[in-house]
This record gives structure tokens, sequence and C-alpha cells, in this order.
DNA sequence: CCGAATCGTAATAATCGAAGTTACATGAAA
DNA sequence: TTTCATGTAACTTCGATTATTACGATTCGG
């Protein structure tokens, strides 16, 4: 199963979309997530359903962020994206008539669900500022090393 | 992301040979799976070079356990099977150059590594004969429920 | 020894969802 | 009105599991 990676992308824009003045145009941000404009725009377009982006067309057009980075949390952009099935392992079927399966689901759903809890836990206390100030200690510590 | 069900239907598989004297074949496997007994032989035979089970060719043949039920877990079984990727959610490049990805990358890889210890945890501590037992109250309550 | 039963396994296709691509319409600004 | 940029539909590509077909290798029974 090829593993979705939206999660992933649209904090890796949002964050340059932070450092920056201005908007940013889906072509930017497609050269600087080695993707395609078209799937820059289809991603960000749920963030913008959501209210946390605008676009605007046209000439100095393009993407800027409106939420708070203060308030952004993972779980909320996971929301966002349509909560996509997080685990990549599942029962067979899920609505066995064996009841052999049945006790098997019971037990993997279980374990599965608190493990879901607890992510999901880690992703609501996890905002774009604090991402965003991690860069930032990362990028102070790479020039650091430049010097 | 077309998740794996081996697991599942590994269980499945075990629990049913656990509840029958002597071998049982892949056909027979495959019905109760709804699948292919050549899906069965290859996922068995997993298991079989783990010593979990052992098969016989020819008539009368099949697969039989081998393991004590008390001793195998849940978390056994999964790294038997390859350690499949546990989630379907991931980041859109391993090693990136950017810092904004790699902060990005940092926060979503610690996330999920807590997730996924959780839920191997869980796994080594659930054993085929704790899901036996399951089955057998289930087994037990619907018998109860029928008469 | 023969033949049916059964596993072993390679090769290939079907399937499913994410990601990539192409094409064109829409709207805003210079 | 030309140019820039998003909006979006349609289609292809890609990656991974699962399904299927085909055939070889063993084992048991008569």
């Amino acid at each position: 199963m090829k593993k979705d990676s939206r999660l992933s992308s649209v904090l890796h824009a949002l964050l340059h979309m932070a450092e920056r003045e201005g908007p940013v145009t889906s072509e930017e941000l497609a050269v600087c997530m080695h993707t395609n404009p078209v799937v820059v725009r289809r991603t960000m377009g749920l963030l913008r359903d959501a209210g946390l982006v605008v676009s605007a067309r046209g000439s100095g057009g393009g993407w800027q962020i409106m939420a708070d980075l203060e308030q952004v949390t993972l779980r909320q952009l996971h929301e966002t994206l349509g909560e996509p099935a997080i685990f990549a392992i599942g029962n067979r079927n899920e609505t066995p008539q064996c009841l052999v399966e049945q006790s098997v689901n019971a037990a993997l759903d279980d374990a599965f669900a608190e493990a879901e809890a607890l992510l999901l836990e880690r992703f609501s206390r996890i905002t774009l500022a604090e991402l965003a100030a991690e860069f930032q200690r990362r990028h102070a510590a790479y020039r650091q090393g430049q010097a």
C-alpha cells in the first residue's frame, strides 16, 4: 500500500508559508516539495475549505495562512484531510459471521483503537507554532555549524 | 493504501486449526477464510519457516500447529510475517535536505514511533491461548442465545 | 506402480488508493 | 486584453496486497 503523505506535505507547506510574507503560489510550493502544482492545489484546497488558508487567483495570488499557528494542531489537520486511515494493517473481513474471526477482530480492533487514540492525542498536542519553533532551532544550529 | 490483512488471516486460521484434531488442508482453510488455497499456503509458509506450524504433502496432509498456544504472541506472528508496515501515513521524503521538512519529519516520526511501541507492546501481551479462550466464551454465549 | 491428494512456488493479473499529469475553464491584476 | 494564478475534471502512473493460473514435487492408498 502506498502511504498517504499529505499530512507531512501540508505541514511542510504551511511552515514555508509561515516563514514568508505575502502569498505563496502553488508553483513555488510544488518546487519546494518536489511535486506538481495541481497536487498542491488539491491538498491545500481542503485546508481552504476548512478556513485554515486562503487562496487568491490571478497575478500576485497564491496561498496564505489565515489561522493562528498556536491554535492549529496536527490532529485538526488530520481531520481536515478527511481522517485518512492510519493503519496499513487491518481485519480481513470487518463483519464476519464466523465466531472465531469475530474474536480475532475484537482483539485486533482493541489494540489498534488504543494505538490510534494515543497517536491522535499526541497529534492534538502539537501545534504549527511548535513545529515552527523547532525549525528555528534547527536553522540556528545549522548556521552555527556553517560558521 | 490497501491494508495488509495477513495477521488477521493467520490468527483466524490458527484458531480453527487449534479447534481441530489432525491436519487441516489449505483448501479447507481457504473456504473458511473466503480466499484461495494458494494464498493460504503462501502465508502459512512463513509460519512454517518459523517453526510455528508444520505442513505435510500428499493424501491426508495439511497444516498443524506445532507451537504452544500459551507462548505464541501476536507480536511474534507480526514478526514472522516480516514486520509489515504498520502505518498508512508517512513522510513524503524520509531523508530531506530541507530543514523545514526535517522538523516536520522529526515530529511525525516521534508520534508514530510512540504509537507503534504501544501497539507492539499490546501485541506482545496477547497469546493465541487467550484468543482461543475468548472464542470459547463467545461460542458458549452464542449457544446460550440459540437455546 | 499408478493415481489421487496435497503442498511448493513461479508468474501473472486484478484491485485499490495516492500521487502525478494533462487540459482547460475561471477570475484577478497590470 | 494579456498574463498570471487558482479550480477542477479526466486520465495515467505507481506501489502494495491479494487473487488466479499453471505446473512441479511428494505422499498415501490400492
